[in-house]
DNA sequence: TGTTCTTGATTGATTATGATTGATTTTGAA
DNA sequence: TTCAAAATCAATCATAATCAATCAAGAACA
């Protein structure tokens, strides 16, 4: 067996069971103890997992937040129309500020041939943003490998260089009275920044985070438009009583 | 059996099984092992796959493909060996500037396992530094597709909130009275201010770039240490003269 | 014909592996 | 708590597997 084979082996049994001893790995994989250990230590250089005595568990992290790769085949097909929708709201000649995430990535073959500049802080954006030939600057910072975003002071410091015309945003959650939430705190005041950056702020989110709150709060519901799908009569008009709400119907 | 027929078939098992092991292909082909490790090398520039100890896996990054990867086999090979030794300058905890190209790059699967931090404004890193589970910092600026780097007075500024150990950097030509040269002065200026914030500046140079004069220069030769491969002795003797020059020995 | 390219075998070097060692940590009983 | 036994650990070593580099033989080609 490949060491890589191994190595993905030993993250499968993790992510299904949490937390894994040592032996077990030695009984699934047929290698030997030490090989099992120098496993263990290098996947943790790599911040896969956290060894503990007697076996290794989920680096909190990772657990915290589903990565990108599963996100993005989820639902695929509705978030293009959505981030079709939403690329509508571009305007020529516009600056904008296009966060990191799956759904503002799908914003990206929209924005071909227009006249304007993008800002991000998606490193998954770059390689989609060159084929399109649009002028992009990347905020600088530390990078996040799961999510695949800039983040940190280095992040802040630049984006305060730009201003912009509108900012989008993705989010994990968005909620009448909790407004829009994310998992990571700092992911959160970079969008929240970067929302104070610009002369107006849309919300790109589908109907699965309706009612659903994660742990850093961004936005209040009415410092943004949201742009969404399939919501419900009854939604939407609670909705709007805070904020404007523009509906992509399908 | 074609060479063309042989590379599909590697690929066609490498779609089905994710990885496979060397025997596998050999079996499969009937090719020796010689020929079938030429072929994942061969394959591996292309970007098709990689090569992992005992056989090869499919890379995830199949369509980020950077302008400057067409360059010969052996081109390549050198290449390597250089970077090889660049790396081996690096200590524990060093907290190093790596600059954007393509022989720098091949530096970061040397850099594994070790407790550093990288600097870089080389788009095509990232991945590869992720991959080895280096903590990254990217600059920030303006993204200049051509040669996949940030550049800018973004970058500038984002560079100046650091401090590095050491600074290694990629040139064009190197000259004993014309110094270290690049054709680009928005990435020369990038060059010259990261060198000025390390306190040991390294010029990576593979022998071809001798005695090249390129459009801006970068710095003198005695502002940075020159490693170089297989130059003659007169050669290294005439530059010794003005700089420290470490010699990659083949 | 001579030249270039591909191939397979061989070499010594590099890397991964499994067993063993003694050190460290946990466990459980006093 | 404190101690000793058991489990787990990191470090080291010899072995086996795999690697890059080289060479010579044959095929393709002009």
């Amino acid at each position: 067996m490949l060491t890589n084979e191994r190595h993905d082996m030993i993250l499968d049994l993790l992510v299904e069971k949490q937390t894994i001893k040592m032996q077990d790995i030695v009984d699934a994989t047929g290698a030997s103890e030490s090989t099992i250990r120098r496993d263990l230590t290098e996947l943790e250089n790599q911040h896969k997992l956290e060894r503990v005595f007697g076996g290794a568990t989920l680096s909190d992290r990772n657990s915290l937040e589903p990565s990108i790769v599963d996100k993005s085949t989820k639902n695929l097909q509705e978030k293009k129309r959505l981030a079709k929708f939403a690329a509508s709201f571009i305007k020529e000649g516009d600056c904008i500020f296009l966060d990191a995430g799956s759904t503002t990535f799908q914003m990206i073959p929209h924005l071909k041939d227009k006249d304007i500049v993008v800002v991000t802080n998606g490193l998954t954006h770059i390689d989609s943003l060159n084929e399109y030939g649009i002028t992009t600057y990347l905020t600088g910072g530390l990078i996040k490998s799961r999510t695949a975003a800039l983040v940190g002071s280095q992040t802040i410091q630049a984006l305060q260089s730009y201003r912009f015309d509108k900012c989008f945003l993705g989010v994990n959650g968005f909620h009448e009275n909790y407004g829009y939430t994310t998992p990571d705190p700092e992911e959160a005041s970079i969008k929240k920044l970067a929302s104070s950056l610009a002369k107006k702020t849309y919300v790109v989110a589908d109907h699965t985070k309706h009612e659903k709150v994660s742990f850093t709060k961004i936005l209040d519901l009415e410092e943004a438009v949201l742009l969404v799908d399939n919501l419900s009569q009854e939604a939407i008009k609670s909705l709007q009583k805070k904020t404007t709400v523009k509906v992509e119907k399908t």
